[in-house]
DNA sequence: CGACCGCTGTGGTCAGACCATAGTGGTCAG
DNA sequence: CTGACCACTATGGTCTGACCACAGCGGTCG
């Protein structure tokens, strides 16, 4: 019993201890496989086993060759562990699309409301980026995959706005994990380009909604928004539709999330 | 180029092309390292950081002997990748402690609402558990982190009584990410008899929100039960506090997250 | 008939080898 | 002195083979 763990969790726990303590901080680069390995005292395909990990978390990011960016390099990169997280616990049915969906729409109304008091507490944050976004959708001639790449880029950016990076990044590993479902639902909507005008003209009103410094309005439009869009696709979820502030009118807050 | 992509993504790919087609269900076995191996044209040790990659991810479970219980086997336990992720990006300075309790708060208060609107529309979900785990914590000589960890698991049955297995796992993630600043923050306070007794006060608040059917109520409670937790340990998010539908009902408001 | 025991297949780990890559520093021609 | 070139070296990426511990399975023997 006195060597339960495994070797590679020793390897992932000595990474993780050196983080906390400080010794290892973004930017810093990691031991090379073969000094860890005989450091730990465990074989080299067990660190292997432990960086790969941290590698698909986004922890590390590792390269080949020789000199100061070489090896394995601490980053932190949340994003692409999260999809990945995602994306492969929906492959597995851990998750449910709606759920997806659900926690999708939770977050963005949070994340609208946010920038709304932000707009109206003075300290605007800058959407120029969203804004700019919106424009390059503009192009009659992009294709529904790249329009609808565009439009996670704008939602992404408002997610960004807002500045909860553990939002950012559940965001788009939420978006990521349905993604393909989501461009194979551009086939069943009655007009491609009637869908195009209506999700950028919401689009536009979620922008000045939240310039307003409305949250509830800016709640109410992107929460329709996003379930307009899945309905139409079937993909909805069935509490979705229940928590519009917009079904619920009595209530002066409406849901926070 | 035409092999760009590493051995181990092969591998990783595969795994989830074969989850997609439905090939691989939950509760399957992966065929044995040595086969996928020579199935997949990459080697032993390749597929073992793949397999430790899903193993991390909550996707399969491996043992080792003979047996229909053994070899790698597909499950869905999303909770410890969540955990992993979130707890190490913490760890490498990815993720602020304050963005996660931001984050817990927007999905909790979301979570209140929606059993709330669930006992209201008459669909009301049995919340004995986290009935029975109120009583439990009822216990004076519970220790503190007996006490938290009860009342992790506390927030933990109303989340699943909710309904959304995303928030569930995000939820159990963010907890456990900043567990040990949670239970680093007992000190600090002034009284832990003291603060017991409140959360106990607020917990039972707000079963009986959810119970009444109150969402806007439930909401609150919750957004006040975390926020002052938090407040009192110093660790609240900066915009928690301001977010709050009871402290900011007119313009000083300030951002969520 | 039942207890026992070896066989076999499984993951877990290690060691060694080889390759591709990319800096590094020295060499050599101009 | 300068600059291009090239061998060297350190790094990750991969494969192979080997051995161990474990757990079920099935034959064997009392």
């Amino acid at each position: 019993m006195t060597d339960e763990t495994r070797a590679w969790q020793t390897v992932l726990r000595s990474v993780e201890t050196d983080l906390l303590a400080g010794v290892l901080k973004p930017g810093d680069r990691l031991p090379g496989e073969r000094a860890l390995a005989t450091d730990l005292g465990v074989g080299r395909s067990s660190v292997r086993e432990a960086l790969r990990v941290l590698e698909v978390l986004g922890l590390i990011r590792t390269a080949t060759g020789s000199g100061p960016s070489s090896g394995a390099i601490i980053v932190s990169t949340p994003r692409g562990g999260m999809s990945a997280l995602l994306r492969l616990q929906v492959a597995a049915s851990g998750f449910a699309v709606a759920d997806i969906v659900d926690t999708r729409l939770v977050l963005e109304t949070s994340i609208a409301a946010t920038l709304a008091r932000h707009a109206a507490s003075g300290t605007a944050p800058k959407l120029t980026e969203s804004e700019s976004l919106l424009d390059a959708m503009e192009d009659a001639s992009l294709s529904p995959a790249e329009f609808l790449a565009l439009d996670a880029r704008f939602h992404a950016s408002l997610a960004e706005a807002a500045g909860n990076q553990v939002i950012v990044a559940t965001m788009a590993g939420l978006r990521d994990s349905i993604e393909s479902y989501v461009v194979a639902g551009v086939p069943t909507l009655p007009s491609w380009p009637d869908a195009v005008a209506r999700l950028m003209r919401e689009h536009r009103d979620i922008l000045a909604a939240v310039r307003a410094g409305d949250a509830d309005h800016a709640r109410g439009v992107v929460h329709d928004h996003i379930t307009g869009y899945y309905a139409e696709t079937g993909l909805s979820g069935s509490a979705a539709a229940a928590a519009s502030p917009h079904s619920a009118p009595t209530s002066t807050e409406g849901p926070i999330a």
